[in-house]
RNA sequence: GGUGAGGUGGCCGAGAGGCUGAAGGCGCUCCCCUGCUAAGGGAGUAUAGGGUUUGUAGCUCUAUCGAGGGUUCGAAUCCCUCCCUCACCGCCA
């Protein structure tokens, strides 16, 4: 959520430059009309409250004297309709305002290319040479398929449908290595704190980072046995949980910065995105994820953006995967991100780079929706925190390409070195 | 799942329809006193929003005692629903 004031003071620019850079149409003479309204109902709310609680205590203390209070009591008699009216139709014109705001995506880093779409983004950087194979590259699920049927789409759709897989044997274990091995990374050489957090999360947890109300179509939401238990949904991401660890709390400067890891799976309805992506593991409902969430102080932002990025990159360099480095262009940016990268992995079988990793500066516009703050050493006043996330990197993704990138000739995988001590030591993966 | 007890400021803890944004204590900040250490005295110490304003200063108003509704001129206090915590019992990985 971008800053009220901005609607209030500064309608005009803030809707120029939500134009310019999202394409967002911002109605200015409607939220000038909202927010005039809302300006004379609150003053007239406040004012109503103030008169009542002023002859509130003006009735106690007659009545503390014994005084005869009927004539306090019919004077205020209608006093009580009038307020309880402006106050439902002040929170009316308030909801209305919240609802148009909320829905506002954030403002882009000034050094953030202005762009349409995806072709408008910008190499940044690339890191390793795509592998020349003197055979042709089978895709992932070909790979698997000869590694003791180790990927099987058909089982996870007689278990759950379309888009969820099962994973057996070698592969299995390879998905579970490459986790393993990306958390302790983080953990023991970045000095992330590890994190076990729930897989199921509230509405105001999903409204803090910005799922909530825009994006809820994206989301599985589960509803408990009972209609009276609270609607929880399946987190897309573990940003959710990791960033509002600090919704409504205010930390101490001398706390920060503070830096999450967690594996979680992720689970994700890709509503409208039907057709997309529907070979292989690249796109499934569930899918597992080592994240890495950071919540700094403003200053310390921007330059935070640049080593969460760089601890993704390092994951892709261990593994020795051909990668490049990709800043979104403002229109092909998240919600709620004002600068984002991503990491592009290289696959073989696509013969072009795929999304791997998005790490994303969220500015104050996840602190201001959760009110996650922190006070500075001898300041009164707290201050919205900057959070950052970014995947350190999507696993299923990871071990896709590590099935392209390491498969051999004869159909059999070498394991990347770094994951050796996860499987046993084995440095290979036969093919049957 | 059952029964019982609770959820109050940074923390502990009173209050049980009006003078309570909330006693008292702890902690913290500032000042004073004390030749060290310890102790003592005084003042201050929530958050959000609105109005005024060039102002994140000041002044002022409003809201907030787990959440949401209700009763009332007036609710931390009474009623209802939900959430959470603790204890015991049952069940369970």
């Amino acid at each position: 959520m971008l800053d009220a004031k901005l609607f209030r003071n500064e309608v005009a620019e803030t809707a120029a430059r939500l134009a310019e850079t999202r394409d967002f149409q911002l109605d200015v003479a409607q939220l000038e009309q909202l927010e005039q309204r809302r300006k004379e109902l609150q003053v007239r709310t406040e004012s109503l409250q103030a008169e009542r609680n002023s002859r509130s205590k003006a009735i106690g203390k007659a009545k503390a004297q014994g005084e005869d209070i009927q004539p306090l009591l019919a004077a205020v008699d209608d006093l009580g309709n009038q307020l309880e009216q402006a106050k439902v139709e002040l929170h009316e014109v308030q909801e209305e305002l919240h609802a148009i705001i909320s829905g506002v995506p954030n403002l882009p880093d000034a050094s953030v290319p202005l762009g349409k779409d995806e072709d408008d983004n910008q190499e940044i950087s690339r890191w390793g040479e795509p592998h020349q194979f003197d055979f042709t590259p089978a895709d992932h699920v070909d790979v698997a398929h000869k590694l003791a049927n180790g990927m099987d789409f058909e089982k996870g759709a007689k278990l759950a449908g379309a888009r969820f897989v099962v994973l057996q044997g070698a592969i299995a274990q390879l998905h579970r290595a490459l986790a393993q091995f990306m958390l302790n990374l983080h953990v023991n050489e970045h000095h992330y704190t590890e994190a076990y957090v729930p897989y199921l999360v509230n509405h105001d947890t999903l409204y803090g980072t910005g799922q909530l109300p825009k994006f809820g179509e994206d989301l599985f939401h589960v509803q408990g046995a009972t209609e009276k238990q609270v609607p929880l949904s399946l987190i897309p991401t573990a940003e959710v949980p990791l960033t509002n660890l600090w919704r409504d709390e205010i930390a101490d400067e001398a706390q920060l910065p503070l830096q999450y890891a967690a594996h979680t799976p992720c689970f994700r309805s890709e509503a409208g995105s039907h057709g997309r992506d529907t070979r292989g593991l690249i796109r499934q409902h569930q899918f597992d994820k080592v994240e890495l969430v950071w919540l700094v102080k403003p200053e310390q932002s921007m330059e935070t953006l640049e080593t969460l990025t760089q601890h993704a990159e390092r994951v892709l360099q261990l593994l020795e995967l051909p990668y490049r480095k990709v800043l979104l262009c403002t229109g092909d940016m998240g919600f709620g991100a004002c600068k984002t990268y991503d990491l592009e992995v290289w696959l073989p079988s696509q013969d072009t780079y795929r999304e791997i990793s998005s790490c994303s500066n969220m500015w104050d516009f996840q602190a201001r929706r959760m009110q996650a703050r922190f006070r500075r050493k001898g300041e009164k006043k707290p201050e919205l925190l900057h959070t950052l996330n970014g995947s350190g990197v999507a696993v299923g993704r990871a071990l896709v390409a590590v099935l392209e990138n390491y498969q051999q000739a004869d159909g059999s995988l070498k394991i990347p070195t770094v994951l050796q001590p996860y499987m046993g030591g084995k440095t290979e993966i036969k093919c049957i």
